[in-house]
DNA sequence: TTTATATTTCGTTATTTGACGAAATATCTT
DNA sequence: AAGATATTTCGTCAAATAACGAAATATAAA
């Protein structure tokens, strides 16, 4: 239930999940998420944090950024499961394609750039 | 995404997850759900509302009682994944078990002396 | 080693949520 | 019609949550 419970609650606000969608076109650091839905980073930080608790994202760490990507390979069917349950049922709602639209600008921006605009 | 929010709030609730599991035995009326629960009449009928509004549940009012099941026929493909994901995650789980029991005494139990220990 | 950059942690604030009891509503029984 | 029963609605309170900015941490660049 604990397990199941962390997840829901992931999956509770509108930014996480849109964050979950956002990760299907790849990994992404924190700065690229923080521009595509115009937070504050700390926010970010917290709901990143939030989502990797549940196991619906996993993090990798190098250099300066930290880049977080949906879970690959070995994951509990519970996690698998939910991710695919939202996928399918937001991959083609307006927001999403909206969002996925914003996204592909912000990458082809590059990526020191991109997290200079937070930073000042 | 609305609609999705509302099922997963819905179900970031433990009460509103167990009664979700416990209405696979059947309809329940709500002084069933409250006394297996042990919580206020107005409390698990907040529950029942947010599931209900969610669509994860539906409900029959006759004569006093108004009972609550799960959906059957057709429901919507979200909130029947849902509802098969959060069955198959805890179907087995002691929580749920010992719910079951509990339930099963409950429901050998005269309806109208369950509700009387309510409403004093 | 200092400075800049990227992310996280912490403290604060406003909002939401879950619980309760009291009152309102609706239905059944006298 | 009056009283009893079942459920919902409403108001209140305490706890949880989402947002922010400031400070802390960690790494890269000068």
């Amino acid at each position: 239930m604990r397990e199941l419970l962390a997840i829901t609650k992931a999956l509770s606000d509108p930014n996480r999940v849109r964050i979950l969608l956002a990760l299907r076109a790849g990994e992404l650091c924190v700065c690229q998420i923080t521009e595509l839905f115009g937070l504050a980073p700390s926010t970010i930080s917290k709901h990143l944090s939030i989502l990797n608790h549940a196991g619906l994202i996993h993090s990798r760490k190098t250099e300066r950024w930290v880049y977080y990507r949906l879970p690959d390979g070995n994951t509990p069917v519970v996690v698998r499961e939910a991710l695919d349950w939202i996928h399918k049922s937001l991959a083609k709602s307006d927001e999403t394609r909206a969002d996925a639209k914003k996204l592909k600008a912000i990458l082809k921006t590059d990526l020191a750039e991109i997290c200079r605009r937070q930073c000042r």
